[in-house]
DNA sequence: CTGCGGTGTTGCAGAATTCGCAACGATGCA
DNA sequence: TGCATCGTTGCGAATTCTGCAACACCGCAG
């Protein structure tokens, strides 16, 4: 089938800051010849999930509709609202809920404490696992395996994959996950598992917010809300924890 | 590309009401052997694009932030403008397209047949929803609330509450919203809903006249092919019909 | 407990699809 | 005008996919 994960692999490399690609550029990047993508993106266009714009191609009308239908599928989202809402309440910061997406943690949901504006919105947005505290969250206490490659995002960020299976290992005895400048500088996060009914890993919620507001000093305290939170969630979900 | 047109069909297979599949459900459906569904359903669980709930499928996480992302670069005016320049050359009249604003109708668009002086340009202009077709037609398939208050413009303005239900339930069973110098004198419209991603009305879509070239006899078949210049915006916007 | 009907998965060999090349038309730039 | 880039398309060789059948598994009924 990899033909079919071909016309995948371009889908892929959509991204925050890549909303349209080429036909040469994909191919180059993706270790294709043009025409085969010419071919692809074709059969992607007229089955809408891409459109052309002159020579360039953005994503289309079907993966929205798709999209759509996906985030509503993640039953997580609608279980996890109340808790995540009591939580940024009592935090005062920015909470998120994060699923796995292949080697990236993905944002599906975020509370946001006040409604301040220019608070970014990170839903539908993906990010390191390693870096982040959702990611690190994920690894600790889901069953898959570590990113293949440990990119340093800041001077923090931890890219030894040794340090990495410590770190993980402080994560599963704390019950939560802490990130200290490792994604940002001056951003600062915690982050708890999520289970569902079968015991398994299926998201995270983390608390960030700026350093200067979210000190060090505060984040053993917020970590325990946030696990309580995300236990929370767990139960919703129909997870008894083991005994 | 047919392998790769046949794992876009399965994504295509799915639906409101259609949120996961089996692998011989669909082999069925789509006239494919069990172990080539099966084959292509592996391939897009690699990629995050569905995932496994037991033996059946769902979409997956990865949709979930294409379909963002594909929403972020598909904008109404970039989604209306060819419809809409189709339509008004097929009636000769006057194009608009209306979004919400409070509880007034705000044209954010507008195409004409022929590029008469004089014609007047709405765009960027609000007129009461309670006296446009737009307005009529996003509020018979919108969410929003009645306006407060229903000022009369001309004699045949709708002014009663009870009245003005009354029009909207004719609206949605027809379709598409009529207007009869409800506006002004000597104006007549029909307008039909746009509907994105989600499902819900997001914009509206008008055609416009005088009363002596856009006569009232007109009017059920300009309504038609405004219906259909609406859904083909939605189409660009990811709206699928209801099966 | 054994057989049946229902899942979904996997090896294999033939068959059909796809790949890469090269050439083409179009466009942009010097 | 010439050169570069872009994306598209025919064609034959070569890879990939299909469909079959067997398999493992589950629930259920006899």
């Amino acid at each position: 089938m990899q033909s079919a994960d071909k016309a995948l692999a371009i889908l892929g490399a959509f991204d925050e800051g890549r909303r349209d690609v080429g036909v040469s550029e994909l191919a180059g990047e993706l270790g294709l010849h043009k025409s085969t993508v010419s071919r692809l993106l074709a059969t992607l266009e007229r089955r809408g999930l891409v459109r052309r714009e002159g020579e360039r191609f953005a994503l289309g009308p079907e993966l929205a509709r798709l999209g759509a239908l996906a985030s509503r599928g993640l039953t997580l989202a609608g279980a996890a609202r109340p808790s995540l809402e009591r939580l940024a309440e009592r935090t005062g910061e920015t909470v998120n809920l994060a699923v796995r997406d292949g080697e990236r943690a993905l944002n599906v949901l975020q509370v946001d404490a006040a409604h301040f504006v220019g608070v970014t919105d990170w839903t539908g947005r993906a990010a390191a696992l390693h870096a982040t505290a959702n990611g690190k969250a994920l690894l600790a206490f889901g069953d898959a395996p570590l990113p293949g490659r440990l990119a340093r995002l800041t001077p923090r960020t931890i890219t030894d994959r040794g340090r990495l299976r410590a770190e993980l290992e402080r994560v599963r005895s704390a019950g939560f996950a802490v990130t200290v400048e490792e994604l940002e500088l001056g951003l600062h996060a915690v982050a708890a598992p999520v289970f569902d009914a079968l015991g398994s890993c299926v998201a995270a919620v983390s608390v960030s917010g700026p350093a200067y507001r979210l000190e060090e000093a505060r984040l053993p305290a917020v970590g325990e809300l946030c696990v309580a939170a995300a236990a929370d969630v767990s139960a919703r979900l129909g997870f008894r924890r083991a005994a």
